[in-house]
DNA sequence: TTTATTTGATTACAAGTGTAATCATTAATT
DNA sequence: AATTAATGATTACACTTGTAATCAAATAAA
């Protein structure tokens, strides 16, 4: 299932708590995004027809929730961009982010949990 | 810049080694993909265009080479999603692979590695 | 009940994308 | 020098995407 940008905020949108209204999201838009109402309205519309989020009546109001669920999105895209970028390895990526001195004692430290972790599940 | 899925294979092909002409790019993409010798034609012409990658003229050929080098593409698109997807932070996603029980020893090895050389650095 | 309003559905339309085919130019061959 | 062959440039065309405006149906208000 493929998901254009805008449809995606839009999506991210509706992670954020749901069911919710279109004129939710709209709000909920209008911080980040200049759209018009009926450009959300569109995105809803074609998000349902790739199946990505669904709804139920509530009188005239449409309530949406996801399909698509954020750590799914999560690791189907992660993955896919370590394939294409980075032989489908994780430690490229985050050597390239060490290079770039992006990495801070915060990312160090739960990195080191995670790995800790690891290990004690798989001694 | 933009780069579209199927102009990135191209540009991909052409990371491999470069310069070249179009001759070893539609051959290098052959193995994987099965496009034609014109759809690779036109997916190098828009390259072009963007400015991602750029010719000097041998005889009647065209030797290609990449202006958009791999190590910043890579970096831009991995911020991309770790903003879009972790809130750019690097440890949601090991956590999110970790998860799912894709870390390998090997991963884990040169994760410490990182982390190691970063505290020297940091010290 | 008629009218006004809300809201989703349908339509719009230009730019980008996937996937080539044809045109034109230039180099190689006869 | 004329013809052929190779290769980039131009054109093609349907589908997707961004960005809405209009239409239609249903509910709320008068």
């Amino acid at each position: 299932m493929e998901i254009s940008k805008a449809e995606f905020d839009v999506l991210n949108a509706i992670w954020e708590s749901f069911p919710c209204s279109a004129n939710e999201i709209v709000n909920r838009l209008d911080n980040e995004k200049n759209w018009h109402e009926k450009t959300v309205k569109t995105l809803l519309g074609r998000l349902v027809k790739k199946g990505a989020i669904a709804f139920e009546k509530d009188k005239r109001r449409y309530l949406y929730h996801p399909l698509l669920e954020k750590e799914a999105y999560q690791l189907t895209e992660s993955k896919s961009l370590l394939d294409r970028l980075f032989g489908g390895r994780i430690s490229p990526l985050v050597a390239n982010f060490a290079q770039q001195q992006k990495l801070k004692q915060d990312d160090i430290d739960e990195l080191k949990k995670l790995i800790s972790d690891w290990e004690k599940q798989n001694d």
